[in-house]
DNA sequence: CCCGCATCTTGTCGGTGACAATTTATGCTG
DNA sequence: CAGCATAAATTGTCACCGACAAGATGCGGG
């Protein structure tokens, strides 16, 4: 599954984290492959024969983004509000992952990988929605997921007005309490 | 009024509009000035006079986004449900220009024309909250625009599975009601 | 009539993604 | 331990792109 270090070390994984933090720097649009050759301190081509090309990168990043989303979401309990509190902290804190994954243009979504991860990850974000009397089960998670997704992608836009605080977290918890009221 | 000649006629207007239709085919980071210019029919050069760079064009079609959110949320009524289907609507239907209008690492978002844009457009979309009773009114303006902000980016992700159906304006409608029950 | 000036063109530069051919290092096999 | 197959990474190249500079064009006011 993952590629042994011969020349570099660990080539493949150095490129991840360094579009990680190109990404979280200056967004996924300005990602340049060359740049994170330098950065890793290879050759321009190098990256090439990892991930094939620039949709790959992506691609494998997105992959990384469900698989820790997925077991994010699965350590935060069974309460949908503390799974959808994990679901924005997730968003917060993986910004550079979190903002690939839902930019189909830029990867391959039907990529096999994907599929399995993001299929992990959209049961995990169900899991949190056992615990509730359920009347109409697809709808209600659907809700769940617009509000934290909307919130989280708001949030990560810069788009809030002020009067929404400097904590997500805590911001997050009072919308998600919303549901329930 | 004519594209032939020297002068365009109207090349700021047609660069404009052949940038969402660009986008809408593949998405905002694939656009290409020189492409724009191809399907005008003019040099190279020529947007950069009209735009400056990449990022001006964008702030104008982040401009022109926000001004019709906000005539689309303000034409929609007083009531939430209607505001937010309407919201929803126009994410679906202009979706390069909403793509673009939260993606603030693309255009210039402390443009002064971006600021008022975005003003009238909150100022609208809160406007659907006045019939409301408000225990807290921010959290629960929050809370509306999260839910139906997540359920347009899904939406327009492709992020949602089959159970949501074929048709946004039907799907909106119901996960929104959910703020009411 | 002609000239100012916005509009558009041509030309160019550094940077980028993709691909091809080549070199280097590793692990396997005998 | 010797040699080879192959993965890993390099060099080289091409078309395209964004940005900038300098020149050409033509509309409209004096």
């Amino acid at each position: 599954m993952t590629t042994r270090g011969y020349h570099h070390g660990d080539l493949r994984r150095a490129l991840l984290d360094a579009a990680v933090q190109a990404i979280e720097e200056s967004g996924p649009a300005a990602l340049s492959l060359r740049d994170l050759a330098r950065r890793a301190g290879v050759s321009h081509a190098a990256p090439a024969h990892h991930f094939g090309d620039k949709a790959g990168l992506l691609t494998a990043v997105a992959v990384e983004g469900y698989d820790r989303l997925a077991a994010d979401l699965g350590g935060a309990g069974d309460e949908l509000l503390e799974v959808g509190v994990a679901y924005v902290r997730f968003a917060v804190d993986h910004r550079a992952h979190f903002e690939v994954m839902f930019r189909p243009d830029l990867y391959r979504g039907d990529d096999a990988e994907v599929r399995a991860a993001r299929d992990r990850a959209r049961a995990a974000l169900r899991g949190g929605l056992a615990a509730l009397p359920a009347t109409a089960p697809d709808r209600d998670a659907l809700a769940a997921w617009s509000i934290v997704h909307g919130f989280a992608t708001l949030w990560l836009a810069g788009a809030l007005p002020p009067e929404a605080g400097r904590d997500p977290e805590q911001a997050a918890r009072a919308v998600i309490r919303r549901l329930f009221e």
